[in-house]
DNA sequence: CGGGTCATTGATACGTATCAATGTGCGTGG
DNA sequence: CCACGCACATTGATACGTATCAATGACCCG
């Protein structure tokens, strides 16, 4: 079940009943993957749309020496986009970082009847958005921001992205990543990873434990990590849109 | 006109006489800003879409201790999505960065018309996924490249898109920024970015003369920035989509 | 119970920021 | 037409953040 992604769709407009059935009716078979298997290997082919349905993985590049870099994460909800019709190569990889389920959609009747359902199509243009003020975001916190508040920022950003999807329970939930992850994420070492996280522990602004993490004053984090909770659009459609779906049912 | 526009979307699939001719009507007006002018201020409700027409502008967020993240080029031909729409505040603000004319569309007819021409539409969407490929390769840079090839892989990056709408001659183009900006742009301070462009050129890989750029030898920049233009997706569209166009007229 | 992945810590090297000063070109007003 | 001011480019000296290398510890799974 496309659970995820509709509750995702949801915090940005009330999708009505015979618009999930009908996403749900467009995916065309589940695959599991095992932890640290990749989904899609950069300069494939690309292939169809998928969403994640369980578990989590992420974009990432290998460069030329051998390091990696992680693009963006993609947490239940997330899906890849047409990338697979319009282009001839991928520029990037997903790899799992734990066991996984994706969907696979059937590509050429979400684009064809995405017309029939403009609630749906709307509330996949504002996912789309969301996706790429997210890696706005992440360009700011790499190019501009110090490791510490990078760390404790991108905690921030993945709590409100797993709350969209009910994976915290009051503000805490079970970080997905390795602290060599983390690392490849904010463009720094693991070992410096590990010392921010510390740090952020020392300071009381976490509480981990193996990957159990707890931030017991919100605020305060936000405040390490200069987050600004507004690039994530959370506040929903716009009333001029909201208006507009009777018309379009 | 948005001549430079049609340039870019036509480096992707051929577009007929007539979408172009719809397209320029879509233009409500043109606007001419000066240097260093907003566009768009952070936190505004965000206005409508335009065109960069001629000029050259970019995208960027101000953080709280003042420092300033560009995020990404507006060069003519680019042009703004559709947060208008879907999102109540902008999280990124648009300043120009010399004198620069906008074309402001017409965005309910933009909408609504696309339908009709799904040729452009269908350009228009690879358009968002080049935009969203380069900003995934930005993260790259800041990331995991020194200072050194991040500059040289912005100057190949600026070189093939200004390539795109016309504003290079062979190899050799007005570099539309400042040393400040490009330090803004890669997550590094004005004077380190001074260095690692005099050092291109004391190692011969540019030749600078105030904002005229010239490279001598593109392989060897490129080599030296790990510069692949894949990501840039300049291929064209793939045949599966140039063979669905006739059925769209 | 052994081996592997992941977390942790210390010592040291290095890339890049910062501060401060000087140089260069250009537009503007007197 | 010159002189001034201003933005931008350049350079040197120094501080500091972060990478790297290397070793040890903790945990998990088969």
């Amino acid at each position: 079940m496309l659970t995820p992604l509709i509750m995702k769709l949801e915090h940005f407009l009330p999708v009505p009943d015979q618009a999930k059935e009908w996403l749900n009716s467009l995916v065309l078979r589940y695959d599991d993957f095992p932890m640290h298997a990749d989904i899609i290997r950069e300069g494939d082919m690309p292939s169809g749309v998928f969403v994640v349905t369980g578990g989590h993985a992420c974009r990432y590049k290998i460069l030329p020496d051998g390091t990696r870099q992680i693009l963006d994460f993609m947490f239940p909800g997330d899906m890849t986009e047409l990338h697979s019709l319009l282009l001839r190569v991928t520029d990037h990889g997903i790899v799992t970082l734990g066991p996984t389920t994706i969907a696979r959609i059937d590509r050429g009747r979400l684009i064809a009847a995405m017309f029939d359902h403009p609630v749906v199509a709307v509330a996949l243009w504002w996912n789309a958005l969301h996706r790429e003020a997210i890696l706005r975001e992440r360009i700011t916190a790499i190019g501009r921001r110090s490791a510490y508040s990078r760390v404790a920022h991108l905690l921030c950003e993945i709590s409100e992205r797993l709350k969209l999807v009910g994976e915290t329970v009051d503000h805490s939930y079970r970080l997905p990543l390795s602290q060599a992850e983390l690392g490849d994420a904010l463009g720094m070492s693991e070992v410096y990873a590990n010392r921010m996280l510390r740090r952020l522990q020392d300071e009381g602004l976490i509480i981990a434990d193996h990957r159990m993490l707890r931030i017991p004053d919100v605020d305060a984090l936000k405040e390490a990590a200069g987050f600004d909770p507004r690039y994530l659009h959370l506040e929903g459609a716009p009333q001029a849109v909201r208006d507009a779906v009777p018309r379009w049912n």
